[in-house]
DNA sequence: CAATAGATCATCT
DNA sequence: GATGATCTATTGC
């Protein structure tokens, strides 16, 4: 995808997001689960207090990778949204695996199911070894790319609040496809 | 199946 | 010095 696709509001690119390709060396995903993460009305974000060395990526020009270090543990991926100066940005959750799947199972060992490869923003970082050297990179230029599938048409998106945050907790700005297995979170059995 | 503890460090107050 | 856009293993029902 290229620089246009990003340069819109968090919101409208998280949902678009969902059915495309996230490619990163030999390894690929389809993108499954998003969120979008506005600016400074949203108490969540990283960019909420405004400009730091560590939100500098955010308000740059759209269509880079912001990577960051999250409880001494796990790394997360974003994609930068909206205009330069607009610091809107949208967190990868989930992934479905498509290429690379014995490389994934390397370098996350121990896990047995399919499902648990890249369903969760820490885990799909591992899967695809995205780590700090990314940070900053310009998803227009590769190795790290957002690809379409086909030309599907815009996927409808389950709607519902945001995963692991404190402020702003309801706001409805996480999108799944529907029924995924790939999703953090498994569905909900129906109720009988 | 649900709840919880522990790992562990960059970032900002 | 506290906090956090998490993951895994373990415990308890």
């Amino acid at each position: 995808m290229g620089r246009d696709f990003f340069a819109h509001p968090a919101e409208l690119v998280a949902r678009r997001c969902l059915g495309k390709i996230l490619v990163h060396g030999r390894t690929a995903g389809r993108i499954v689960e998003t969120e979008a993460y506005l600016g400074a009305s949203d108490r969540a974000a990283h960019a909420w207090r405004g400009l730091t060395p560590r939100t500098r990526v955010l308000f740059g020009p759209p269509g880079h990778a912001y990577v960051y270090w999250i409880y001494g543990m796990h790394y997360c991926l974003n994609f930068v949204c909206e205009p330069e100066g607009s610091p809107g940005c949208v967190l990868i959750r989930a992934l479905e695996p498509l290429c690379g799947l014995s490389l994934m199972r390397r370098r996350r060992a121990g896990i047995r199911r399919a499902e648990d490869l890249a369903n969760g923003p820490g885990k799909l970082t591992q899967a695809l070894a995205i780590g700090a050297r990314l940070n900053a990179v310009d998803l227009t230029l590769g190795p790290l790319s957002v690809r379409r599938w086909r030309s599907e048409a815009e996927l409808h998106a389950e709607v519902t609040p945001r995963i692991g945050i404190r402020h702003n907790a309801a706001w409805p700005l996480r999108f799944v496809i529907p029924g995924s297995p790939f999703a953090s979170r498994p569905p909900r059995r129906a109720a009988t």
